[in-house]
RNA sequence: GCGAAAGUGGCGGAAUUGGCAGACGCGCUGGACUUAGGAUCCAGUGAGUUAUACUCAUAGGGGUUCAAGUCCCCUCUUUCGCACCA
């Protein structure tokens, strides 16, 4: 019989959801196992790319069924935001509409693949029954004091129309459409993930994140040590704190340069109306575009304010500067300008003419003022500091930072570059942001009872450039729930990384409706034993998850401190070396490969071609040898199956065994140590399928298995039985049929991990490589448990081994057991 | 500029602790067979050389070692991340 995949892969589809063997139940006599891929975004289509992402959790969820272990493996749907808004814009219709169809379509595609996912705890963030707790979650950080409100200049896309947070916007463009960004004054929401900062620079308590994100984490961080020291503005009682990393050159300082945006110089700025040079300045400086005003390759410029700093170390007063180098969102937002040993200050100092004062020497004591070309930024000995001359400058810091520190002038802090969260979008397709504005009581939660806070239906996308929201007055205008006065709802939703941000908890608990999951449920299941996703979200989604999971952890829903105990970050599919995208107008659709090869075809392919991590080039005649492959099983155990049921059957003992049986059974066991080492310890799937392919390699050697004996046949069969086993997690459908057929009334998920036993792990021959000086001069067979002297006298006996030790002495033998001997030998 | 990772046949990629470099697959070459298929089976396939023998070969150069893709030093290239964060 042919191997009919189409029929196969929907017989096996329907048993099991039939039997249900993929829902997870929340009790379980079995240790858990949770299993997740980052859910896909309701786009409508997976192409091949989406699709090895979640074949990659697929194995793993199969693999550790069989470990039995009580695996959940849940799929859901990132539905909120722009793209789905856009593409009902573009269809005339409406996100809920187009949303809904976009994931029974994905639905469809899902199962055609033989995912073994729980269906019944799939989720959709647009849904209320999920959004509702999005809000009550909003609600419960709001009351933590974790959310607050802040006018100020923002990330804004004009062509999504919405604001962005600093990590959507990459190289000054808009990380989902491209566009430019422009900075402008408005209020937003803010989430405090800065709270959280020191805790989320703790690793410890993940087991297997790649190196590459907890660095790309820990930079996007930043965490800087350093000191804040208080300047007085001369003549008053202002104070301006700055923050440096750099106390030990504090004596150095010739200028303080604050940003326009300092709420001193906005106090100035009210002060002098009429200095217009100070006045075009600051202006100029607002507007410009933030990120070019953040790059090293700006000019620096600057405006002398007219006012003196005094340096409490040495009460030296020094000019006050506004430029455009200083970031009022860093640190204190004012910085003590050091031009000797900070670059950016010697760039300013140099162009306006500011004194430059070494207080830094270089250990030869070698640095000139006059001979100077850029600043000095290495450590080195004291100069020009009063008290401090002499000393290692590093040991200065902690020196300086505590006299300040004794004088009241300042403290020691850390900074970091990690910003709050900017969460409020200006869209209609995302949660609302469950507030209420009343002009007598000011921002009101929504009364629990009243969530969730349901978008209004009857909006029209599209029709402006506004937030829709705003035009729907009957959904704005509500009276405040505390005081019944006539107030307004807030029209901003929710950014969508705050809905993907604790849906790995909801999965546990996917259908409560009192609460966002229960904590039983929760502590059951979390962490996530092993999740799946792309590098692209390390500093945004990863970020986001695990800031939500501490502050769920502070409110006492979870026990965890991480929310993904492993991660992989796996690597994308690639045609023509770009990665797959419509645009680029190189997808494969899946539903093209499974109706000429079957799902268990383009499964194989995608992961046999290279490590989960790595990236994997679509290839046309890649999937065709997996194709082959698949055949070349299936015909194997197809047209031998009387044979193998016979020697299923038979308990014959006997050693009379061929030495090519004992061979098999050899390949057998190492091909399931191999596997087993591949699949359970180094998740590297390309060579467990290699393994397969190497050990139907060695069954297929056996020509004519019907003239076997019994105690042979028995081996011959134990061999046919593990190989589909071995394939499940790659190729389940297939496997799952060749199962059965050969007589089995369970399934494969059900039957255990294929058992390899010691014994036949080692053969009795052994082929022994001999090397004279390190090249190889021959090579031997021997018994596995000769004896070394034996050995090196038969390696010695080798006539060519002879040839290359012609005229030498041997030096030195040595012998690796069961691999080589190698000899040294000379004059 | 700073930091990290990587560099192996025509291609994707193997090589557990330093122990036969190129597993497995693709492609290619030759052959068999035929039910002419998107077949299948067999043999070969790093380069070089008169070769069952040898030489060279894991980005390049040096080193340690009986033995190096693997360890150490230098150089080059690529990819990724960060880049006025005081």
């Amino acid at each position: 019989m042919e191997y009919r995949f189409n029929e196969i892969e929907k017989k096996w589809q329907n048993v099991w959801r039939e039997k249900g063997i993929f829902n997870a139940p929340n009790t379980s006599s079995k240790p858990k196992y949770y299993v997740l891929s980052m859910f896909p975004y309701a786009s409508g289509v997976l192409h091949v790319g989406h699709a090895s992402n979640y074949f990659i959790g697929d194995v793993i969820s199969r693999l550790k069924m069989m470990e039995g272990f009580n695996v959940m493996q849940p799929i859901g749907y990132d539905a909120f935001g722009m793209p789905a808004e856009n593409y009902a814009i573009e269809h005339n219709s409406h996100p809920r509409l187009t949303t809904e169809e976009n994931i029974a379509a994905m639905r469809i595609q899902f199962d055609s693949m033989g995912f073994g996912f729980d269906w019944s705890r799939e989720i959709s963030t647009c849904r209320p029954e999920y959004y509702r707790w999005g809000q009550y979650l909003f609600k419960k950080l709001y009351e933590k004091g974790l959310v607050y409100r802040k006018k100020g200049f923002q990330n804004w896309c004009e062509k999504c129309q919405t604001v962005l947070a600093n990590e959507q916007v990459e190289d000054g463009h808009c990380w989902r459409c491209g566009n430019i960004v422009e900075q402008k004054d408005l209020e937003q929401w803010y989430f405090k993930i800065t709270e959280y900062a020191e805790e989320l620079l703790d690793f410890s308590q993940v087991i297997d994140w790649p190196e590459r994100v907890i660095t790309m984490q820990k930079n996007w961080i930043g965490r800087s040590e350093g000191a804040k020291v208080d300047f007085i503005v001369e003549g008053t009682n202002e104070n301006i704190p700055i923050f440096t990393t750099r106390p030990d050159t504090i004596y150095g300082v010739t200028f303080m340069a604050l940003p326009p945006e300092h709420p001193l110089v906005q106090k100035w700025l009210k002060e002098e109306p009429d200095n217009k040079e100070l006045q075009d300045f600051c202006h100029k400086v607002i507007n410009e575009d933030k990120v070019l005003r953040s790059s090293a390759e700006t000019i620096k410029e600057g405006i002398f304010s007219g006012r003196y700093a005094i340096n409490p170390f040495n009460g030296n007063k020094v000019q006050i500067w506004i430029t455009n180098y200083v970031l009022m969102d860093y640190g204190t937002g004012a910085v003590m300008a050091v031009p000797a040993h900070d670059q950016r200050d010697y760039e300013f100092a140099k162009k306006y003419d500011i004194p430059i004062k070494i207080v830094i020497q270089k250990p030869d004591m070698s640095l000139k003022l006059e001979e100077m070309q850029e600043a000095y930024i290495e450590s080195g000995i004291m100069v020009n500091s009063d008290k401090f001359n002499g000393m290692d400058s590093e040991e200065a810091i902690s020196a300086i930072t505590n006299w300040a520190v004794e004088n009241g002038w300042g403290e020691k802090t850390v900074s970091y570059r990690l910003r709050d969260w900017c969460i409020s979008r200006q869209r209609y397709w995302g949660n609302p942001i469950p507030v209420i504005h009343c002009p007598h009581c000011g921002i009101v939660l929504v009364p629990d009872e009243d969530l969730p806070v349901k978008l209004p239906d009857n909006v029209q996308v599209g029709r402006t450039t506004r937030n829709p929201l705003l035009s729907v007055p009957e959904w704005i205008n509500v009276p405040c729930p505390k005081c019944g006065a006539p107030a307004k709802r807030e029209t901003d939703t929710m950014d969508t990384f705050v809905d993907s941000s604790w849906y790995y908890a909801r999965y546990t608990d996917p259908k409560n409706d009192k609460q966002p999951f229960s904590r039983e449920s929760a502590n059951y299941w979390l962490p996530v034993d092993q999740y799946i996703g792309g590098i692209e979200h390390a500093c945004m989604h990863l970020l986001y998850a695990r800031f939500f999971h501490k502050v769920m952890r502070d409110l006492g829903w979870v026990n965890c401190d991480e929310p993904f105990a492993r991660l992989l970050t796996q690597g994308m599919v690639t045609k023509d070396g770009a990665k797959m995208s419509k645009s680029k107008g190189n997808v494969v659709d899946p539903k093209y490969i499974i109706d000429r090869f079957g799902a268990d075809t383009l499964r194989t392919f995608l992961l046999f071609a290279s490590p989960p991590e790595k990236d994997v080039e679509w290839s046309d005649d890649g999937i065709m040898g997996a194709f082959r492959f698949l055949n070349r099983v299936w015909r194997l155990i197809d047209s031998n199956l009387e044979v193998i049921k016979c020697g299923l059957q038979s308990t014959e003992c006997s050693d009379n065994i061929s030495e090519e049986i004992k061979e098999l059974r050899y390949e057998t066991h190492y091909a399931i140590y191999r596997w087993r080492e591949d699949c359970l310890q180094r998740l590297q799937f390309n060579t467990a399928i290699a393994t397969c392919m190497e050990f139907l390699n060695a069954i297929v050697k056996i020509k004519d298995p019907g003239k076997l004996n019994a105690a042979e046949q028995q081996i011959y069969a134990f061999a046919c039985i593990t190989l589909p086993k071995m394939l499940y997690p790659f190729a389940p459908h297939i496997a799952e049929e060749l199962w059965q057929k050969l007589g089995n009334e369970n399934m494969l998920n059900d039957c255990g991990l294929p058992e390899y036993e010691e014994q036949y792990l080692t053969r009795n021959i052994v082929t022994y490589v001999i090397q004279v000086n390190g090249k190889i001069r021959g090579k031997l067979e021997a018994l596995a448990d000769i004896n070394q002297d034996e050995l090196q006298a038969k390696a010695l006996e080798n006539e060519n081994v002879k040839r290359y030790l012609d005229g030498l002495n041997i030096k030195k033998v040595i012998v690796v057991p069961g691999k080589m001997i190698s000899i040294a030998a000379g004059k």
